[in-house]
DNA sequence: TGCGTTTGACCGCAC
DNA sequence: TGTGCGGTCAAACGC
């Protein structure tokens, strides 16, 4: 699978014109509820039959899932997974923890019966795999599908240890086969670890990757593909790495690895940092790939070609993301980049950066290095766009109240920008969503500032707010908590059941996602569709623009 | 035997 | 200049 889908840092033949770096964040905290997992996986069924809200609400119940009792795990495990293509996929159990809520591909299956072997078993941040499957496993099972949730049941005290020990083993293979995504795997950890891991401050800016992509993977899985042992010990993106070190950042309780690409002469490396528990708190790419991805086994395409949800719809999305970002820098907002502020319009970001990563900027010294040789004249910086995958649960509504205030068009893209502030008395955090101008599918949101209160209390639901409560917490909240960062972010369809759901319109237009009213996030995360004009160029003085935008409030 | 991981040590940069 | 930190190296080890 990791092959199957673009790898998150693979940046072949788009290195010149996108940075360097990409860092995918995960947003651990965020818990996973079962709807959660519904909609995630609905949500692809969404987009490729149009269904609707009804629909859900029916299929909730097939997969004996309510909106009011999205724990419900025993139902759920009762329930098999759907045999058609992208709906049909099955979905993994929900996680009863917060923390599962990361990301959904990170589908938690509470139940060790489901995976008998899968216990402590934690994928391999970057292979993805799952232990406890015998290299014989993994030879006989080659008839399942590629594709499968990496849930796991392993207890929440899990060492990183057992974690690595896991990637060597490559034994999570068939529970997990996780798209290339890292994202997806941070999905994988526990719960209650998760609760604890974000202790230190993520870097200002930070690339994270969400690609529809990642949804796919919360379609497949029960019982792993056991060819996908090896292919998922392979990469989670689709290349090879090889660990070349590992250390404790300080300030953080999250190990940090160091993984370089096995392909000969390639500079691209990627930094892995996962929490106490084994879940990937972030990931940063380094460097461009100088070659292919490499070729996934005959299997593994065939696997891919079973699902076509994942193979075609997710991937293309994410390709398109890549794509996006690899477009013309000077084009498009929805650069990875730094540069891409930079030259196309300086965002504030480029101030948060010196001041709050120090670690980008050692990344951001090697990738002008290296990135001025393969961009030429562009000075390549780490990464400052996150782009996330829907499968983040989070990824449009973030549990926090916002105000919009403001809206422009920004210098090359012509999807308008919306601006959003935290409601919350004396929190200065401030966000803007815009759609990516190349792929309207995807939405970049940039966080600015930092919540100096806990993620507000959700409105009406309790279920919702219990599973949403830690993965609001700041502390537990990577991307919120940076300073300063930039998301591409595709709709999450998390969203799109327990809050105001996305309409078909929304779903069915190709040229993006409208999303409007985004549940109880008092209608942050606007997306709009509209096809603007190039024009005003965002400037970093946009965290100064209160009083221009305040003429925008109602 | 080869490949990948682990882990302590080293290096270089920033403060 | 010293110190701290992040990133990398490389020997040891495991599979």
């Amino acid at each position: 699978m990791a092959s199957s889908v673009s790898g998150v840092g693979s940046c072949f033949n788009t290195c010149s014109s996108v940075n360097n770096t990409t860092s995918i964040h995960h947003r651990q905290p965020q818990p996973t509820t079962l709807s959660n997992l519904y909609m995630t996986s609905s949500f692809t069924h969404l987009l490729a039959t149009g269904k609707h809200d009804d629909d859900d609400e029916e299929e909730s119940r097939k997969w004996g899932l309510h909106s009011d009792d999205q724990l419900q795990i025993p139902k759920y495990n009762s329930i098999p997974p759907a045999p058609a293509p992208a709906a049909s996929l099955p979905i993994s159990p929900p996680p009863l923890s917060p923390s599962s809520y990361l990301s959904f591909p990170s589908i938690l299956l509470p139940s060790p019966l489901l995976f008998p072997s899968s216990h402590n078993a934690l994928p391999s941040p970057t292979t993805g795999t799952f232990p406890g499957l015998s290299s014989k496993d993994k030879e006989d099972n080659t008839n399942y599908s590629d594709f499968s949730f990496q849930s796991q049941s392993r207890p929440s005290n899990s060492s990183t240890d057992s974690f690595t020990r896991q990637q060597e083993d490559g034994t999570f293979g068939s529970l997990n086969k996780q798209p290339d995504f890292p994202t997806l795997k941070s999905g994988l950890k526990s719960e209650p670890a998760s609760l604890h891991s974000f202790p230190r401050e993520l870097s200002t800016v930070q690339t994270n990757i969400h690609a529809f992509s990642s949804s796919p993977p919360t379609q497949m899985h029960y019982s792993q593909p056991p060819q996908y042992v090896r292919e998922q010990r392979k990469s989670d993106d689709g290349y090879n790495w090889r660990k070349y070190g590992q250390k404790q950042v300080k300030g953080s309780a999250n190990p940090r690895s160091y993984y370089k690409c096995t392909f000969p002469d390639c500079p691209t490396k990627k930094k892995v940092e996962q929490n106490l528990d084994g879940h990937i708190t972030e990931i940063v790419y380094k460097g461009c790939h100088n070659h292919p991805k490499p070729q996934p086994t005959r299997r593994s395409s065939s696997n891919l070609i079973q699902n076509p949800a994942y193979s075609n719809h997710s991937n293309s999305l994410l390709e398109n993301a890549r794509m996006e970002a690899a477009a013309t820098p000077e084009n498009s907002s929805a650069s990875f980049g730094n540069d891409d502020f930079e030259q196309g319009s300086s965002m504030s970001n480029s101030r948060e950066d010196d001041e709050n990563e120090p670690e980008a900027k050692r990344w951001k010294g090697e990738n002008e290095n290296e990135g001025v040789s393969a961009s030429g004249n562009r000075t390549v910086r780490e990464p400052r766009v996150v782009v996330q995958t829907t499968s983040d649960i989070d990824i449009l509504d973030d549990g926090y109240r916002w105000r919009k205030y403001g809206q422009k068009v920004v210098k090359g893209n012509p999807n308008p920008r919306s601006y959003y502030k935290c409601t919350s008395n004396g929190c200065t955090v401030r966000k803007h969503v815009e759609r990516a101008c190349h792929d309207s599918r995807a939405v970049i949101t940039t966080y600015e500032g930092k919540h100096n209160h806990d993620v507000p209390a959700a409105r009406g639901s309790g279920s919702y707010n219990m599973s949403r409560q830690p993965a609001m917490d700041t502390a537990l909240k990577p991307s919120a908590m940076s300073s300063n960062s930039n998301r591409m972010n595709f709709p999450n369809p998390t969203r799109m059941q327990n809050q105001t759901p996305y309409t078909l319109q929304m779903l069915q237009n190709t040229d993006g996602f409208t999303f409007s009213g985004f549940g109880n996030t008092a209608g942050a995360y606007t997306s709009q569709m509209q096809q603007g004009q190039n024009s005003l160029a965002i400037t970093k003085e946009e965290p100064r623009e209160d009083s221009f935008f305040d003429s925008f409030l109602d």
